[in-house]
DNA sequence: CACAAATACGAACGTTCGTGCTATTATAAT
DNA sequence: ATTATAATAGCACGAACGTTCGTATTTGTG
């Protein structure tokens, strides 16, 4: 196959790739409310105002959807929450940017239920099988990528030394978690800043003198 | 009705109730992996080895079900954390004892999935109705059982009379969720160790001279 | 314009869902 | 032992589920 028949085709699909994205956008919405599980073709076809056999087409399985599904919020996620917070200066304040970002994308409502991936986390924690693979990876790359910047921060001299990354990503997902199920489940309207006030008091009180100014 | 009639009625409904909590156990273990709203009916009869129609016939709707699994779950907490904790001396003790057996549950297995309610918790934290209004006020039941024994300790002179008991049960619960997550979705064996290590440095550094030794 | 590929649709499959009805069995009181 | 009623089973229902298939429509390219 030459470069320029897969050019073409890759054109050609440009349709069918633009609906599918339009799909996944809904199955991710969807899904963060009534859970991957709950998540129905018929359901999501309807939303869309297509037919379930078309949309299915495009996946080919429940469980491919699924999985397109995770992939697709993991991208939101990027999107939303990382790529801005690593246009910020390593260290401290790339570190805040990440919590501080992590915590508004529930509280903007980037998906309609609140935070896809702790709700497939709780859904899938107990079972088996590729769908519970993916969440996991997914929630083990979120916490890697959150000790990454704690540990930019280490080697900019911005908190001390002593600190463990992985333990202190860690804790600041815990203290996310919790806020989630309390602002989310309890209604507790104040959980968020809550949480933002705790996770900057404990970046605070590793901080050295060395460190910027980092919140607003 | 007279008082014999109604004593009657009670005597002879007692194979009833008796099928009914078997059937309860089983929906509380199935809903504690495939969630409340995964939960079916015909599963749950086949699971049971009774007919679909029969074992529907104990709650009129799937609702009524999933209402009286939640009460069950409860039931059972009560029965193997709150209760066993409670008989602890007050103060410090049973604070602690409630931590600790509450963490503890979750590793025993009490439930098959792991931790009912905080399944049900990220299940339900995005809908309306019911069924989310009874998970929402069995959580704020226990993190008010929680708060009361904190209190509890705080007047005994065991804690540290600025400790606010509301902040401190929210906090200890959002260690025991992290730990749930880390523990099943990551599979990290040491997570519940970890928390339990966790809050109890958090206790110790809040405990007065007055208080007893608390920990084995 | 014509052709071929990509895309979407409609209908139907077998299964399972929750939920009614009716009949049958088990049980406790008389 | 008879009887009233509680408890369970059997059967059927309409709807929704994921999935398959053949056909129609749309699309980009030659």
């Amino acid at each position: 196959m030459t470069a320029s028949a897969q050019v073409g085709a890759r054109v050609r699909r440009a349709r069918g790739i633009r609906t599918r994205e339009s799909i996944l956008r809904a199955a991710v919405d969807l899904a963060s409310v009534e859970g991957l599980e709950g998540l129905s073709i018929g359901r999501l076809a309807q939303e869309l105002g297509m037919s379930k056999s078309g949309l299915f087409a495009h996946f080919g399985s429940k469980e491919e959807l699924q999985l397109a599904a995770i992939d697709t919020a993991n991208e939101m996620i990027i999107e939303h929450v990382i790529r801005p917070a690593i246009a910020n200066p390593r260290g401290m304040p790339r570190l805040w940017s990440l919590c501080s970002r992590w915590l508004e994308h529930v509280e903007k409502k980037l998906f309609r239920g609140g935070c896809f991936f702790t709700a497939a986390s709780f859904e899938y924690d107990s079972r088996t099988g590729v769908v519970r693979d993916r969440i996991a990876l997914m929630m083990r790359t979120w916490l890697g990528t959150l000790s990454r910047a704690v540990e930019g921060a280490r080697a900019c001299g911005h908190i001390k030394a002593s600190v463990d990354p992985d333990q202190l990503a860690f804790e600041i997902e815990t203290v996310a978690i919790g806020a989630f199920w309390a602002f989310l489940l309890l209604d507790d309207q104040e959980a968020m800043a809550k949480a933002r006030a705790t996770i900057l008091n404990r970046l605070k009180s590793l901080a050295t003198p060395k460190c910027p100014r980092f919140a607003r």
